[in-house]
DNA sequence: TTGTATGCGTTATCAG
DNA sequence: CTGATAACGCATACAA
């Protein structure tokens, strides 16, 4: 039990009488060692039981093969999605995640940064997080490649990955207007990311294009959350004339809205329809049966992943930012104005 | 932008005038070195960004400061909140998380215990995954610490957190028959695990106690997962008398249950009523509003790290089983029976 | 094709 | 109290 030594290349090369630089060649599987000497080498290796230190690795090598993450909150389903997406294709390529959580929290979230740049990351993927305090900017512009997930920054020279929120919004206030909706409520996500503006300018744009009533007044700022869809549910059936469709910020919300709007009488979708932004596997559930705007969130993670690595190889390519498409599903919680 | 080369102790030394040693000493806060010097040396390092590296200390200290996590699926809700757990834990004592999804495939698993022992991790946490390969025997208990979460096994010498699997199914089915249920279906997790097993033989147990009507033909294979519930309900439903009232395997597992019974027109709770196991977010909104067992699962992620981190530091203490209670939580899929 | 020597950045040991 | 040196394990440049 009391860790038996270590066993190293070291140890390999005594036993084989080869020297270590050999054995490390003919390990990696470089072609400058003899096919018969790399047979005896690899056996000998496993014979002894050795496993080359990823650490000792790393320190040579100045990179450690790993992927920082930084996430709000991985318990959160919501989220969770991306850092399979990364996992993915970190997996696939010898990368191992460091995983952080930073509670939507400044502070832990430079802490978080700090710890994981310590640990020489090749990379960074931020999902969802705090881009405008000086010190996190500095991190990520002071060499560790970084992509930022669904919030992009224009003063920020970075790879980008996010879902196409114009298209997806579109496409479902396009859905409502067709099944006869007028009156459409929103419900935004946190005003500083930058999808959720582009949400919110699309809401207006195609509010005023497909002429839905008074749009402004039926704006709601709230989170990415259920407590806050809760909320907005007081918000809009308070209002003189409530809305007969809201668009949430996301699944989340959405459900927290049906059941707030529930609490007050107004039943989804015979008062209120209700239209989600995720897809979480819960809006598919019939007890839920959510309208949604698909993200497909583990593929958004897989490319940033990828962005992520290939800047690692190639860190002066110019920033790059890749979107993905969105998909509005059709549920339960939608129905015709009658 | 081309990384800037990395500021080490040699330069801080450098730069002060003073040995590598002594600024090492200074930072580690050691009081070997005057205040004076230390000041300086602390000022000097924090002017020129120096950063130690936790890689050259990890190689140095044989010890990575790391955990690992070895997990099914992160986004699987049920799983999810362990982590949280065990990363409150870790990060209060300077440890990052290194987390690896498994898929429950063996193989997959163990290539991700190689790595993260590769890396030298400090211990590592297993929730819920196979330990019946050779493979992974010998890597648990090879030197590295580990400790498992929800599935113990008696032939490894290993810590242990759960909860309280017997108290939470007999509190249930206390519960369940105070209102007058008389035969009751059980839906049993992946039968490979502890957990499952205990639950098993306390619903034998108890029901036989309480009186149930046949319980061992209420009893049902299954596993932790919406598909496994929409299964169980075609198996509940085609038997000549359904129970009235079932346990299900966890609350995904409930959830696909009840959606199953609805699509072949049983509700819940007027026909049968269900009970989950987890207490999932989604549980207490009330369009589940499912009663459940609660288990505290970011708790025992957090008891988990604390165990490991316990055994860093005391590789030869006996290894020790932290049991958590559970507790039911009534809410609306359970009625009486009428 | 194989061997030797060196350095990655730290910290521990030991000498001053 | 401070300084010099070695070692952690690996991979590379270079020599043989």
């Amino acid at each position: 039990m009391p860790d038996q030594k270590r066993v190293t290349i070291k140890d390999v090369a005594r036993e084989t009488g080869l020297a270590m630089s050999t054995v490390s060649n003919a390990l990696a599987g470089k072609d400058l060692v003899k096919p018969k000497t790399r047979a005896f080498v690899v056996e000998t290796a496993e014979r002894l039981g050795y496993r080359a230190s990823i650490v000792a690795r790393s320190l040579r090598a100045q990179r450690s093969y790993a992927i920082g993450v930084l996430i709000e909150d991985v318990s959160n389903p919501s989220a969770s999605a991306f850092v399979r997406g990364v996992e993915d294709v970190a997996n696939s390529v010898g990368c191992t995640l460091l995983l952080a959580d930073t509670d939507s929290d400044l502070e832990r979230q430079v802490m978080a940064m700090r710890t994981l740049i310590d640990r020489q990351v090749d990379g960074l993927v931020l999902i969802s997080q705090h881009l405008d305090d000086s010190r996190v900017r500095e991190m990520l512009t002071a060499g560790t490649p970084s992509v930022l997930v669904q919030r992009r920054d224009p003063r920020l020279p970075l790879d980008y990955v996010g879902s196409d929120n114009t298209g997806g919004v579109i496409e479902a206030l396009r859905y409502i207007s067709r099944i006869g909706h007028k009156r459409v409520g929103f419900v935004t996500g946190p005003i500083h990311s930058s999808s959720v503006l582009e949400r919110l300018e699309t809401f207006q744009a195609t509010a005023a294009e497909l002429g839905f009533e008074d749009p402004e007044s039926l704006i709601h700022e709230g989170r990415y959350s259920f407590g806050s869809g809760l909320e907005a549910a007081g918000f809009f059936s308070g209002l003189r004339t409530p809305p007969t469709c809201i668009l949430a910020s996301n699944d989340m919300n959405a459900i927290g809205l049906m059941q707030g709007l529930s609490e007050r009488g107004m039943a989804t979708p015979r008062d209120v329809s209700v239209v989600g932004l995720d897809d979480i596997d819960l809006a598919g559930f019939k007890a839920i049966d959510l309208t949604t705007v698909r993200l497909e969130k583990r593929a958004i993670g897989a490319e940033a992943a990828r962005l992520l690595l290939r800047r690692v190889d190639e860190p002066d390519r110019p920033a790059e930012s890749s979107i993905l498409p969105t998909r509005l599903i059709v549920r339960g919680t939608t129905a015709p104005l009658t």
